[in-house]
DNA sequence: CATTAGCCCTGAGAGC
DNA sequence: TGCTCTCAGGGCTAAT
C-alpha cells in the first residue's frame, strides 16, 4: 500500500505523539506478519524512551533508548492507529490489530494490517542502514544524492522496461506504483521505455518529477486510495491530483488540442498495472 | 548478474 | 441478496 509519501506522512504522526514519551506497555497479538517478531519485541518496548523517528525508503525506524530501533514496513495494507486510551471503549478487539503500544501518558498506538505483508523487527540503531531490508536500498529520491547521473547510473546496461526499474528498490526507495506513473507522466517518459535509454536530457528531467511527486503529495498528506490513513485516522488528498494513475480512458489534462488528449493508456508490465498518456510520454 | 514467475494474505468492488 | 471472480499501493525467494 503505502509508497514513501504515505510512509512519511504515518510516521510524522507517529512521531507528533510518541516522541520523546515513554511506552509504558506493548503487547504482540500473533507470532509473525511477513517474518517472526523479533523475540522480545514486547519486552524491549516496555519502558522504553522514544526518541527520534527516521523514514528510509518505505521503512519506518523509531529509535529506542536503550539501543534498539524498531523497524517497520507497513506492506500493502498496514496502518498505525493512535489513539488517547480514554476513547470510548471497544467492544471487541480491532481486527487485525497485530502489535500495539502504549505511553505513560495515555497514547495507544496499534499497528493494524489484513494483509499482513508488513513487518516488524528490532536492530542496533548503531547499525541500522546494515539491516538486511536496508542494506540494498537506493539512493532517497528526496535528497540531494539523487541526482540525474546516479540515476541513469543506476539504470545503465537495464533493458528491463523503465516502470519496471523504477519499482526496483535497489534504483531508488521509496517509490510504488501509484508514484512512477505519476512521474513518469510529468517527465513525458514512456513507461514502456528500456530503462538503459534514460539518460542525458531524459534523466535531467526524470529526476525533478520523481522528486517534486513526491513533495506534492507529502505536502497533500499521502494518497488515500483503500487502506492509507494518517496515525490520527486522516487522510491524504493527494488522489485527486493524480494526472494519469488509474485513469484509463480519460483524456490527461495537458495535451494540446485540437483534438485533445486519446485517452489514458492502462498496460500491465511485470504483473502490475501502468498508465501513460501515449502522446505526452515518449 | 539480470529478469521473471510465484507466492504470501485479506478485502473491496464488479459482474452475474 | 449472494455468489464468484479479479484486482489491489509490496517485496522476497526460487527459477530461468
Amino acid at each position: 500500500m503505502p509508497e514513501l509519501p504515505e510512509v512519511e506522512t504515518v510516521m510524522r504522526g507517529l512521531s507528533a505523539v510518541l516522541e520523546g514519551r515513554t511506552i509504558r506497555a506493548a503487547s504482540v497479538a500473533r507470532p509473525d506478519l511477513r517474518w517472526p517478531f523479533p523475540a522480545g519485541l514486547a519486552e524491549r518496548l516496555a519502558g522504553a524512551r522514544v526518541g527520534g523517528f527516521r523514514r528510509r525508503g518505505k521503512y519506518m525506524l523509531m529509535r529506542l533508548s536503550g539501543g534498539d530501533s524498531v523497524l517497520i514496513h507497513l506492506g500493502m495494507s498496514g496502518r498505525m492507529v493512535a489513539q488517547p486510551m480514554d476513547a470510548p471503549p471497544r467492544d471487541a478487539p480491532v481486527p487485525h490489530e497485530h502489535m500495539a503500544l502504549e505511553t505513560t501518558d495515555g497514547v495507544r498506538v496499534g499497528f493494524v494490517d489484513p494483509r499482513r505483508f508488513g513487518c516488524v523487527d528490532l536492530v542496533p540503531t548503531a547499525a541500522e542502514d546494515g539491516h538486511r531490508l536496508l542494506a540494498g536500498l537506493g539512493p532517497e529520491p528526496l535528497e540531494p544524492g539523487f541526482t540525474p547521473s546516479v540515476l541513469a547510473a543506476a539504470l545503465r546496461g537495464r533493458r528491463t522496461p523503465l516502470k519496471a526499474a523504477l519499482l526496483d528498490q535497489k534504483v531508488v526507495a521509496g517509490l510504488g506504483n501509484i508514484y512512477v506513473s505519476e512521474a513518469l507522466f510529468r517527465a513525458r517518459l514512456s513507461p514502456l521505455r528500456a530503462a538503459s535509454s534514460v539518460t542525458g536530457a531524459d534523466a535531467e528531467r526524470l529526476v525533478p518529477a520523481i522528486r517534486a511527486v513526491l513533495a506534492e503529495s507529502i505536502e497533500a498528506g499521502g494518497s488515500s486510495l483503500r487502506d492509507y490513513v494518517h496515525a490520527d485516522g486522516g487522510i491524504g488528498f493527494f488522489q485527486e491530483r493524480f494526472k494519469v494513475y488509474d485513469r484509463e480512458g480519460l483524456p490527461c489534462d495537458e495535451c494540446p488540442g485540437p483534438p485533445g488528449c486519446p485517452g489514458i493508456q492502462r498496460v500491465v508490465q511485470a504483473g502490475r498495472a501502468s498508465f501513460h498518456c501515449p502522446r505526452l510520454q515518449r
